[in-house]
Parts: structure tokens; C-alpha cells; sequence
DNA sequence: TTGAAAGCGCTAACAA
DNA sequence: TTGTTAGCGCTTTCAA
């Protein structure tokens, strides 16, 4: 049986509402009652019901994240990084995660009204916004604290960190504009994402800026993993035309076009150059290895969590809405030697 | 303000008693109380306050997972997927997942402790068990539900799920010998896991079995990320008498072993012969794919979940230790070519 | 400086 | 079939 701060007011003959304040520091109580509860409290082995407290308090010091799986086979390594993240800045902060996982669609809504409604958690971290996200909207409507990582379209005004897409485009098709690439080729994740279409928009408006286009028949989709990926690829290189560069929208696609072009014996960065965004730890020990638009998804999930606790708390954050400005990694995989 | 039973009894002219049983679909309840109280719950939106109930129940339905984290570019797909299989079953049973991070080491078992002695979590699903698990011990102790993936040394009893290693190395080692290889080498995640313990046992054994054996020279050790994987092959490769095969401990060293040799520009599965453990999914979309044991990771989280809730609610689970057969998949990073 | 008492929202034993 | 009452473990007003 669990020791109660009744079981320390019936050991020191104080009250339980003694032993509650000499426990909490207050300055109502006496020195030497304190010692001798705290002692007790020591010696007993006890430690507070966080249930009881919470419902008492009214506040659950737990932040929800809902994992949007996909089944069996979802590994992304994306989400154990960024987990970690809100992880650290929970653990900064006392805070609690409460995870649960649930595919996007009819019921995803449902989780997260019954863990608002259940009382369960104080706010929400957000991953993987989509253009326009029921959940956004739910949770702004229930006045339910949420931080996103990614935006939406439109003008709806509420926290979020995200990383410039559009910028990052930017970069990966400079660079490969610079090493002389006329036809290059896309492969984009579903455009219900945000960050989709700020990834595409910047390919086409760079290329359009350098005097390029972005074809139809260069501008494929795919559903982030490796295989879909190696699937487009082979597709694109199949072409009467192929092209001599393939960005792909996230580094894991871009594993599976290297490995549809090395299937075909030729080689990448040489006959072929292949560029990813994301930088997940992988992509530098690919070969070759990958250049990439970073992104740091461990401090993103840690920022995300501290603004997102911080107005559960009641301060308000000095600034709640970043936009960051993306780096480009630049390895082996687009021709180009590496800077450093 | 969110509606309580209180608020309904008050609407209905019920006694909250009673609106609690027509809620919970007693049978000593008339059919007319239990209609309107009902009709009317809904029509106000009411939903249970988690917290009070499982205050009064004594339980929490929520399991707590410790991710083993190593600071920020901690993204091994492993706990993605695992957690999903986690995620999967909780769902299943109407159960929470209260996540935490915390390193191995000293502050570990106090992130247990304070999630078991506040009354947060049922029991614990743990991952990555270690010869000598503290974490173990301490549950026991306490008395607190767990179950593992993974088992310790030595003749503790307690519900596990685990895949053979030793097997599964088993498989590897001879295919490879089949094959004609006799310079086998073996990077090996560190020994204070168990799992890493059983793989190498595999791998000696079977060496030894074909007449073979295991030299200090070949066998090194890694920390389970590709990049230690590709170090740790360098130095292989850089020995006088460099092997013609090389076994890493799980598929994202094994990763880093395939770039440490094409950086030489060799063949991966011509030159050298290369297999991972796992089967994560990436395995099938690296160039050349591959060879490596298949672990199926969500079913496996899923299934130590269930067992845990099972333990939970007090049922007696048919079976509470398992052991799994492992599966060779070649694919053809070893130079066989892929039997399907 | 201390304690009695109320209450957070809920369940359940008991009585009516 | 229903309501009264106690209590889960805690915090906090209020009065002493």
C-alpha cells in the first residue's frame, strides 16, 4: 500500500492539512514541524498521488501528441527524433506525455477530443499539419492550448514552429542549377501537407527564376517512404528524356531513387544527381552520401514543447510563431564536393 | 466549463448516484430515468473527467514507456514502429501510453519510480533489456506489471517477448558460409544488452560448428548507428588480411558497412559480402538491398502490450514468455540472389 | 502556527 | 428503482 500524507499525519499526530503545507514549504509552519514531517515523509517512502493532485489542481502537466501511424511497417525515423525532443523539454518542465497513436482520418478527431473532454492532458503538440486541419480547428474552437509543427493555409493565426520549405527548395535547386542541370525532376509528398506545397512551390519558382520549368512529366508523387520513392524514380528514369537531377521531398524518398539509379548501374552524383530535405541522421552515411536541406527536428520538437508549456502555464511567450531558416547540406550525392 | 454529472442530475432531477449507474448502463435503472439521463448527457456534451474516475477506481489504464534516449540525433526507427505496435494494442484496450525520455544511468530508475509511486501507470512496457537490468529488478520489487522485449542473464522469471538472436545469427553465418566465406567478420553492439550478447553467442557457434572461428581482429564493436557501423568497417577493411564478410549487429550499422566499402569503390555482395539484423524497412530499399534478419518489431510491441494489459486486468495470459523463430531474408548484399 | 471542513468528479456500499 | 453517504488523496479557505 502507497504511503498518504494521511498515513504521515497520523505518524507526527499533525493534520493533514499541516502535513500538506509542511510538504509544499509554505512558510506557516513552524521549523520544527516541518523537520519532523519531512523527516516522516522521508522515512515512509511517500510520494504524492499525482491523480488526486491533479484533480484537485485542475491541471494535468501533460501534453498530448497523437502519432499519426500508418501501420505495420512506420518507422519513420522522423518521429522517434522528434518525440525525443518534446521529451527533453517535458522533462525540463515536470511535464508528462501522454501518446497515443491514431491514423489520419475519421476517428483521429475523436482521440483527441476524448483525451480534451477526459481532461486528460493540458494541450496538444501537432505534427504533420495539413493544409487545412480539422484538428487546428478543433482544438482553437475548444480553446484547447496547441502548439504545431508545420502551418496551414489560410489566415487562421495560431503558435507553430516551422522550417521555410520554400527556402530550402531554393537552395537545393540553386546549387543544382549552378552545377549546370537543366531538366529536373521532383518527387513531392501528398500535397494535403503544408509542407508539400512549400517544398514545391519553392522548386518551381526557383526554376522558373533561373529560366527553367518544372514539366509535367518531371513532377511525380510520392508517399515519403524509401519505396515510393525507388518506385518514381525508376518511372522517371524510364523517360524518353530522363532527368539529369531528381529532388526528392524528404531524404528517406531520396534513399529509394539512389538505389533505383545504382539498380541501374549507373552512379549517383556522377551520372545523376539526387538531393533530399530533411537531413535525418541516415543521409550522411548513404553512398554517396546526401546532400540535403537540414532540419533540426529534435530542437524543433523541444521548441514546440516549451512555448506549448509556457502558455499552458499561463506566461506568455515572447514570440510564438517561428519560421526557420533552412541550411543546405552539401555532400556527394549531387556531383558537387563538400564544403567542409 | 465542462459538464459533470453533477450538472446532469441537476438538469434531470436525478440523484448523481443514479445518473452515474444509467451512465454505466446498469440494469437498476428504469428504462425511462436511463433514456432521459441519456438523451440528456449528450445533448450537454458530457463526457467522464478521466482523472476523478480513475482517482475513485484505483487504476489508471495507462501503461508508461521510457524511451532509452541519447540526446538529439536520436531518431533509430526502431521506436517508431515499436511504438506504433505499443500504440496499436493500447487502442485496442482503451488504454493510455504515458511516454517518457530519459538516458540509461543514473536519473533512469527515478523516472520509474515516480511514474509508478505517483499512481501514473498500471505497468511498463520495456524495451532494450540489459544482462543486469536494474529497471527489472526494481518492478519486481515493487510489484509493478511489466512486460519486456528482451530478455536478462540469469534464471529471473518474469513475461518477455524476444526473438532468438542466437538463432538468428544461426542464419546468417550460414548462409554466408554456404556461400564459401571463411573470413567472417562481426560488429557487435555493446555487450551490456542482452540481445547483443545472444547475436554474438550465434555468430561464434555456428563459426565454430563449420570449423570456423571468430578472431579478435574481426570482431569490434559498434553503438548501433550507422555511423559506428561504417568506422568500425574502415578498420576491418584496412586490416592486412581484411574479411570477405562482414555481419553487423543490426542493419543500421550494417548500413554503414555498405558505405565504408563502396567509398573504397568495391561491390557491396561482389567484393564483400554484407548482412544486417533487423529488416527495418529501409533494408529493402538500400543498393544493393539488404541480406539481414527480419525482426517483426510492431507485432512485437503489440504483443508485449497485450500481455501487459492482460496482466493488468488481472487475467492469467496463456503464455507470458515468448520466444521467436527468426526469418532469413536474402536479398543481395551477401551476392546470392533473393529467393522470391 | 495549526486544524476542521469543504470540495475536485466520480463510484459504490447501503438503506429505503 | 432510487437516494444518501462515504471516500479515493489531495489542496485550500476559514476560523481558532
Amino acid at each position: 500500500m502507497p504511503v498518504t500524507i494521511k498515513d504521515i499525519a497520523k505518524r507526527t499526530g499533525k493534520s493533514i492539512t499541516t502535513v500538506s503545507r509542511a510538504l509544499h514549504g509554505y512558510n506557516d509552519v513552524s521549523p520544527e514541524t516541518r523537520e519532523l514531517i519531512v523527516r516522516v515523509a522521508n522515512e515512509m517512502g511517500y510520494t504524492p498521488n499525482l491523480l488526486a493532485q491533479r484533480l484537485q489542481k485542475q491541471r494535468t502537466d501533460t501534453i498530448g501528441f497523437i502519432l499519426p501511424t500508418f501501420g505495420p511497417r512506420f518507422s519513420d525515423p522522423f518521429f522517434s527524433e522528434f518525440l525525443a525532443g518534446i521529451g527533453s523539454s517535458a522533462t525540463k518542465y515536470g511535464f508528462d506525455i501522454l501518446v497515443s497513436t491514431q491514423p489520419p482520418g475519421e476517428k483521429e478527431l475523436e482521440a483527441y477530443r476524448k483525451k480534451v473532454t477526459g481532461r486528460q492532458v493540458d494541450g496538444f503538440v501537432l505534427v504533420r499539419t495539413r493544409c487545412h486541419d480539422p484538428r487546428i480547428q478543433y482544438l482553437r474552437e475548444t480553446r484547447t492550448p496547441f502548439v504545431a509543427f508545420g502551418r496551414t493555409e489560410g489566415e487562421i493565426d495560431y503558435p507553430y514552429v516551422d522550417e521555410d520549405g520554400a527556402s530550402g527548395m531554393r537552395l537545393v535547386v540553386e546549387h543544382l542549377v549552378r552545377l549546370g542541370h537543366q531538366r529536373i525532376a521532383y518527387i513531392s509528398p501528398p500535397l494535403i501537407f503544408t509542407f508539400a506545397r512549400d517544398r514545391l512551390r519553392g522548386v518551381q519558382e526557383t526554376l522558373s527564376d533561373a529560366g527553367l520549368t518544372l514539366p509535367d512529366m518531371y513532377l511525380v508523387y510520392g508517399d515519403l517512404t524509401q519505396r515510393s520513392g525507388k518506385v518514381q524514380a525508376q518511372a522517371l528514369l524510364d523517360l524518353f528524356e530522363p532527368p539529369t537531377a531528381i529532388i526528392a521531398g524528404n531524404d528517406l524518398m531520396a534513399f529509394g531513387v539512389m538505389s533505383a539509379i545504382q539498380e541501374r548501374g549507373w552512379k549517383v552524383g556522377k551520372d545523376i544527381a539526387v538531393a533530399g530535405f530533411d537531413d535525418i541522421p541516415m543521409s550522411e552515411a548513404t553512398h554517396p552520401p546526401l546532400t540535403t536541406v537540414h532540419q533540426p527536428i529534435y530542437q524543433i520538437g523541444s521548441l514546440v514543447t516549451e512555448i506549448l508549456i509556457k502558455i499552458i502555464l499561463g506566461e506568455t511567450p515572447e514570440q510564438t510563431q517561428y519560421l526557420m531558416k533552412p541550411r543546405l547540406i552539401i555532400r556527394q550525392s549531387c556531383g558537387a564536393q563538400s564544403d567542409h
